[in-house]
RNA sequence: GGUCUGUUCGUCUAGGGGUUAGGACACCAGAUUUUCAUUCUGGUAACACGGGUUCGAUUCCCGUACAGACUACCA
């Protein structure tokens, strides 16, 4: 499934193909039939969606190299193969799983380091090399599965030069040779990323760092295709990591950590388990872009938040980091808070009437967007409005105890009392009222208002914390404020010290 | 094991032969808010280690350590 990696992956390739005024492309690289999952591509498709990535071309758009799934490119693939069969460049295997199994262990037994299918070992397997073309044609007719392999070079220093890591160079006695087409008749992604790139004149490859050890082998296949003028340029991102301990970010730690790791929620086709997304978690896309954006890549400049085409005229494959980057969820939290708060008041209120409406809470919007304007500087995320704002439409159910002993003093007590029957005297009641009844009420009694506050927090909303007291009384309203008072009066218990 | 890649505050990172090593997140403290949060101000905190090269190295080179990726008829 697509998770948070890839989806940066995307968005850097999104990034340039923009900068660049090129074309992006979704192409499926769906070659493993064992691997295929029901809906994965529908999945990817919305996912980038959301986060703001468009394709020119593709699945789902088309284009003038249609088909983009690799599965119905088989055809192509197999014409391919054949040219470098032809050339001289790969050749026919038939071992068995067992046989190759059997060379591995073999080789090991013997002490050599590199347990590999390659220039010295492919002289001892049953292959095109080592039968005669009458044997080989005698078990290909008959039907024998066999694989086409790459006949890797003994001695050659194959070099690359990565955008992001620079002059990369292997010896080809490192590289195996890779099956370039399995016996079912597919082509492995190595074979089929190569061709397609050709074919669909793909000018940049950029892809998680994991892919580098086998990028020589990918420049090998330009070669032997001939087609080294036409080769892409690399560029191979820096890995995310777990946010502790080693290794690379994994779902197993977004579960242990508790933060989200695919854009959107992914039903997990075995289990049906539903992994929450990004998306409904509460991140809004240009958050989320942003953050990833800044994970691996910066502008060099102390500018942080980054609209979608501000990253596209900024962004550089020069710029990205080398080093893998260490996950951190509050980060991405920040820059929700950030965008979130500086998002228009009206389109708050909707998201709070959307929380309010799965909750079979009614109100009218001037009241939602009254709450907004008092709870806009304290949310994360857009259900937090309902979240942290329960207390507006339902009394509380319970009090905080620690509040309850630190705050509900006998003075409190008193001047609550007191509060309760001025207010219910008054005929108007807002903010200000409020304030002022407040004061003159505790004046009287001899009380610091400002003693009582916290009390009278508590009673309002059942916690030590929240927006403005003042504006919460006027919102919930007069009758409300009294009720309040009365429920707290008759249930909470002085402390005697 | 082998090949490849990497290593600056807890985290994301800037920088680059001579700097008080900069910013952001997080954390802590103060101010403001007669409450909470916001906001503002300030603070703690880093060049993995060892050799070179050099007048000078965190910066360049080599090694070591550590980390990661790869080492499939997976991508």
């Amino acid at each position: 499934a697509l998770h948070i990696g890839g989806v940066r992956t995307a968005l850097y390739n999104y990034l340039l193909a923009r900068k660049l005024k090129g074309t992006m492309i979704l192409r499926i690289e769906d070659t493993d039939q064992n691997r295929f999952v029901p809906g994965a591509e529908e999945y990817i498709r919305k996912s980038l969606e959301w986060v703001g990535i468009k394709f020119d071309e593709g699945v789902g758009v088309g284009g003038p190299y249609a088909p983009y799934r690799q599965s119905e490119r088989k055809e192509i693939y197999s014409r391919y193969a054949q040219q470098l069969l032809d050339n001289g460049s790969a050749y026919y295997a038939f071992d068995t799983e067992q046989e190759l199994d059997a060379m591995r262990d073999r080789l090991k037994a013997a002490g050599v380091a590199i347990q590999q299918y390659n220039s010295i070992t492919r002289m001892e397997m049953r292959n095109s090399l080592t039968l005669k073309p009458e044997e080989v044609k005698a078990l290909i007719d008959a039907g024998t599965p066999y694989v086409i392999r790459l006949k890797v070079p003994r001695k050659e220093e194959v070099r690359l030069n990565d955008l992001i890591r620079g002059w990369v160079m292997v010896h080809s006695s490192q590289i195996d040779d890779k099956v370039l087409m399995k016996s079912d008749g597919m082509p492995t992604y190595h074979l089929a990323n190569v061709v397609d790139d050709y074919l669909m004149k793909i000018s940049h490859v950029i892809r998680g760092e994991e892919w580098l050890p086998s990028a020589p082998l990918h420049v090998l296949l330009y070669k032997c295709f001939g087609w080294e003028k036409e080769m892409p340029q690399f560029a191979h991102l820096p890995l995310l990591l777990k946010p502790d301990g080693n290794g690379k970010l994994s779902k197993r730690d977004a579960d242990r950590l508790g933060f989200p790791i695919f854009p959107l929620n992914w039903p997990d086709p075995e289990t049906g388990e539903v992994a929450i997304g990004y998306k409904e978690a509460g991140y809004l896309p240009d958050a989320f872009v942003n953050f990833l954006a800044l994970l691996g890549w910066n502008p060099g400049t102390p500018q942080e938040i980054f609209s979608m085409d501000e990253l596209i005229s900024e962004f550089s494959l020069e710029r990205i980091n080398k080093a893998g980057a260490r996950f951190d969820i509050l980060k991405a939290q920040w820059f929700n808070q950030h965008y979130l708060r500086r998002k228009p008041a009206d389109e708050l209120t909707t998201y709070l009437l959307q929380s309010l409406a799965r909750e079979n809470i009614s109100s009218p919007r001037d009241k939602a967007l009254k709450i907004v304007e008092v709870m806009r500087d304290r949310v994360t995320f857009p259900q937090d409005f309902w979240e942290q704002g329960k207390f507006f439409f339902a009394a509380p159910e319970s009090f905080d105890q620690s509040v309850v002993s630190k705050r509900w003093t006998a003075d409190a007590a008193k001047v609550m009392a007191a509060y309760r029957d001025e207010i219910k005297s008054l005929d108007g009641f807002n903010a200000d009222i409020a304030r002022n009844t407040l004061e003159g009420v505790a004046a009287a009694l001899t009380v610091p208002a400002g003693k009582i506050l916290p009390a009278l927090r508590l009673v309002m909303t059942g916690a030590g914390g929240g927006p403005d007291l003042m504006m919460i009384m006027e919102i919930i309203g007069k009758n409300e404020v009294i009720q309040r008072i009365d429920h707290a009066l008759k249930t909470l218990q002085v402390k005697v010290a």
